[in-house]
RNA sequence: GGGCGGCUAGCUCAGUUGGUUAGAGCGCCACGUUGACAUCGUGGAGGUCACAAGUUCAAAUCUUGUGUCGCCCA
């Protein structure tokens, strides 16, 4: 345990975080208590959403983290073994495309340098600027345990992802195909369907004429992509289009390329789409690959993967853009006289996640896995509630992604990664490759010799996994599975996931169908999915919009804590959130406020800490006392209750009212007149109750604003007692709840506010003086009888006299609270004008309350048919309002006459 | 085309199973430097709860429809 140096006794006025938030991390850390505890009955597991190892600290992260690190805090508080474990993963595309760019600065070039090379710069590049967003998770105040920080592409991790690609090759879940994948010409390499992003576009939409090959006329196609019409080897249309009956069997003369291509019939087509006749181009749209292996017809690839035309185009053609080639062939087709029209027209076109690049639909031999069969399981534990889900409505989504599931191609043209452990047999070493040698070798070590030949031939799958097929192993693998490791019995499965809803395809679904699939058991209990933020118009945070703040400059700024207890405050469960600066004020104000709060307490302790803070004795406490305490055990059971719902904005909120409405704007401010009295038993009793209260303000905060409240804690805390961070959570005291004591002083308070509200509204100086008198109910007369003291101070009030009768003063102002008369005697200082005005209006508000329940009452419909304690309730009040609305008009009679 | 979400004070949002004339923060107005805090205090003004219909004794809350903004999927 490091040495910890008590705070100076004078804290300063205005508290700056900045030494504070430098202060108390790197303490947590040399003392272990960011590690799981040995004991600890439960485990507490949480798995950070591994950032990208290119990624640094954006406003999304504190949010998403600050969540986590709440539950974690929290958890650990409870004194449960809490793991929280980081980790990054090694983003295949993203990290290859900026060590691309790197080395090209350099002159360097990635196809020369080979595969070996540019692996190495790969890796130097990862040391060096790979994981950056750790210190700034730190900076934070990120609770993680870093020893047992992951990386993907750590060895043993590397070893977990190739041994589920060969159990799911050998279960029959991986098979290489040749299919219509989603090919990215920027980072060239296939994508998943998840990764293209559908942008709705407005493009055009061109009508061009095929003549049919006998010279008898032209059918007219309609297409958003014309280079694509190089490619054509059909022409469709729907079986029961009568129009085109006597089309079908014919050929059209494919225009520019000169080649002969069938007319036929398929259901596919939409016969109310443009003409109803459709071009199609198996190579390059799925649904007309699809129509092509019906009808088969040829497959033409008419593009290299930098999606420039290859040479199965037209000499004028090949090497041209995709989109230089759209150009040339609309020309062409006009200058023929085969340009129909063209129209406007708005259709949706995907874009690569990674690079924005327009993806290609794109023919070729590429892994997949087969997701059908891992669908079921998971749908069962979100179903069932084994998995919940907060809020509740990504269920739907949930379920109808896995319902509607498509194979998932894991294969990546890519080097950096977790290159596919798949060998196939050339048998060139012994003369010739036997027929067995075309199945490929699928195996965790490198093969020595063709199992099928035993020729030694063998070349290795030169591509890598997609990272997901890495990640979605994240909530055991980084626990050292399959090894049956120790942490791994101790912490799978985790117990909370906090992640944003954006990935629930990617990540959160996959790591659940991972997790039944290769431990038989769920990956977590709770998935919770924060808002995304925006900023102040809405938008999407983002780079290119520059309206991104860095969190770092707001940490300095406002403050760590500020900006986490900021951003829980604004952050409803699941909702997006409107970001802007100055909503951070209210987190550093509150900040500011717990730190004079403490800071006066502090200063108004005799000597020393009270002792035996634990064992309040009853006798002693005032009926403040007794009510704050009420108050205090009432929060904290609702901030458990809060969190049992993952509602954090909602336990910060009930902290954040106690801490500044409750106890200071009133027990601190009754507390003073005991601090600067004279009865020492009562001032030591006053101080105690406050260090108890302060002591559980910074527990219950200490989750949301971890720097300040340990930096606190240490004016506060016992001998015996160490880190906040390792302290027990408080448990609500149902025995101190007390709600006859919590009425008696909600009647003071509501006096005393009464008070306040005659003396601003006729503008009476708050330094002078007053006199009061209060007529009504002996029971509450008593009750105020009793806090006269604190009437006294609070309303700055001289004389005060209680009673069911006594007199009203004359030249008096009134109101009236829970029936009590108030009488505020101002002879010489009332203007009567001003005071009949107030009057009026209370006249005014008294008799809409009125109104409302009389017409309640009335109504013959209410009375039979509202429950008996509802009416009972209307009729107390019906009561209430006509005996207040009659003492306010006598008050207002009386100041007229 | 299908689905989801938002629409409550000038702004940003709370509002639990329907039951006080609907709450907070910021902003606004007035007063205040009273022995923690001006990153403060006290008091106040401000809302036909998007619209319409329905259910009900009773609707911000439940149902249906409409509008509008946003997101996801096809």
């Amino acid at each position: 345990m490091p040495e910890i140096k008590t705070s100076e006794k004078e804290l300063s006025t205005v508290y700056s975080p900045t030494q504070v938030e430098e202060k108390w991390y790197p303490i947590w850390e040399k003392s272990g208590v960011t590690k799981p505890t040995e004991s600890g009955s439960d485990s507490f597991t949480l798995m950070i959403p591994p950032p990208n190892v290119t990624g640094i600290l954006h406003i999304g992260h504190v949010l998403n983290i600050t969540i986590q690190d709440v539950l974690v805090r929290r958890a650990r508080m409870m004194s449960k073994s809490t793991l929280w474990l980081p980790g990054m993963d090694h983003a295949s595309i993203a990290t290859e495309a900026k060590v691309t760019k790197m080395l090209k600065k350099k002159g360097i070039n990635k196809r020369e340098i080979g595969r070996d090379k540019f692996l190495e710069h790969a890796w130097e590049w990862k040391d060096k600027y790979g994981g950056i967003i750790f210190q700034q998770l730190k900076k934070l105040g990120a609770s993680c345990d870093w020893d047992r920080e992951k990386f993907t592409m750590d060895e043993d991790y590397s070893k977990a992802v190739l041994k589920v690609f060969v159990d799911l090759y050998n279960d029959g879940l991986i098979y290489r195909g040749e299919r219509i994948i989603n090919w990215d010409p920027q980072g060239q390499t296939a994508l998943s369907e998840e990764e293209v992003i559908h942008k709705d576009t407005i493009g055009h939409l061109w009508h061009f004429r095929y003549p049919l090959s006998d010279g008898s006329g032209h059918l007219v196609v309609a297409t958003t992509r014309p280079e694509t019409m190089l490619g054509d080897t059909g022409v469709a249309v729907n079986p029961k289009d009568d129009r085109y009956t006597e089309m079908v069997g014919k050929t059209v003369l494919l225009p520019i390329v000169n080649r002969e291509i069938p007319i036929f019939a398929d259901d596919y087509v939409d016969m109310e789409f443009g003409t109803g006749c459709v071009k199609v181009t198996p190579a390059h749209d799925p649904n007309d690959f699809d129509m092509g292996e019906r009808n088969n017809l040829e497959v033409i690839n008419i593009f290299h993967p930098d999606a420039k035309l290859n040479d199965n185009v037209p000499k004028g053609y090949v090497g041209l853009d995709r989109f230089e080639a759209r150009k040339k062939v609309v020309d062409a087709l006009d200058v023929l006289g085969l340009l129909e029209k063209i129209e406007d027209y708005e259709h949706s076109v995907g874009h690569s996640e990674r690079t924005d690049a327009v993806i290609e639909p794109y023919l070729s031999k590429q892994w997949f896995v087969k997701m059908k069969p891992l669908t079921e399981p998971a749908l069962k534990v979100v179903k069932d509630g084994d998995v919940k889900i907060y809020p509740e409505r990504w269920v739907k989504t949930y379920n109808h992604w896995l319902e509607n599931i498509k194979d998932w191609c894991i294969s990546r043209q890519l080097w950096w990664g977790h290159r596919i452990p798949v060998w196939y047999c050339r048998g060139n070493d012994i003369g010739h490759c036997q027929l067995d040698c075309k199945n490929p070798i699928v195996s965790i070590e490198t093969p020595e010799s063709c199992p099928a030949c035993g020729s030694k031939d063998l070349v290795q799958d030169p591509d890598v996994l997609d990272t997901w097929f890495s990640s979605w192993l994240w909530p055991f693998a980084t626990l050292g599975w399959p090894e049956k490791t120790e942490d791994f019995k101790k912490f799978y499965p985790t117990q909370d996931l906090v992640t944003g809803p954006d990935i629930i395809f990617f990540w959160v679904a996959r790591m659940i169908m991972a997790g039944l699939y290769f431990c038989k058991e769920i990956p977590f209990s709770n998935v919770y999915f924060t808002g995304i933020i925006r900023d102040e118009k809405g938008r999407k945070m983002s780079k290119s919009l520059g309206n991104s703040p860095d969190p770092l400059d707001l940490f300095e700024k406002y403050g760590a804590d500020a900006v986490r207890v900021s951003i829980l405050m604004i952050a409803p469960q699941g909702l997006d959130i409107l970001f802007s600066e100055e909503r951070l004020e209210q987190g550093r104000n509150f900040m500011n406020k717990l730190w004079n709060s403490a800071r006066f307490i502090r200063m108004n302790l005799d000597e020393g800490l009270p002792e035996n803070l634990s064992n309040l004795d009853d006798e002693k406490l005032d009926s403040t006392d007794r009510w704050i305490l009420s108050r205090l055990n009432n929060v904290i059971e609702e901030v458990d209750n809060a969190y049992s719902e993952y509602k954090m904005n909602e336990a910060i909120k009930k902290v954040y009212d106690f801490t500044r409405a409750d106890f200071c704007d009133w027990y601190i401010e009754f507390a003073k007149t005991r601090f600067y009295g004279d009865d020492t038993e009562d001032r030591k009793t006053a101080q105690k109750v406050s260090v108890h209260v302060i002591r559980i303000i910074l527990k219950l905060l200490h989750p949301y604003s971890p720097f300040i409240t340990e930096e606190l804690w240490v004016s506060f805390k016992n001998p015996d007692e160490n880190l906040l961070i390792s302290e027990s959570w408080p448990e609500a005291e149902q025995n101190k709840i007390n709600v006859e004591c919590e009425q008696e002083i909600q009647l003071l308070m509501e006096v005393i506010t009464a008070v306040r509200n005659i003396r601003a509204s006729l503008n009476v100086s708050p330094a002078k003086e007053a006199d009061l008198s209060v007529r009504g109910n002996s029971t509450y007369c008593d009750t105020l009888k009793m806090n006269e003291n604190y009437l006294q101070g609070m309303a700055k009030l001289n004389n005060i006299q209680f009673g069911e009768n006594i007199a009203k003063p004359p030249q008096s102002a009134t109101a009236v609270v829970k029936g009590l008369e108030i009488f505020v005697p101002l002879s010489g200082l009332i203007d009567i004008s001003k005071e009949v005005e107030r009057l009026e209006k209370q006249i005014q508000d008294m008799e809409g309350r009125l109104n409302a329940v009389s017409r309640k009452l009335d109504n013959k419909n209410f009375v039979e048919r509202a429950p008996e304690n509802v009416i009972t309730h209307e009729r107390n009040k019906l009561q209430n309002y006509q005996s207040d609305l009659s003492k306010l008009q006598q008050n207002l009679e009386s100041l007229r006459g």
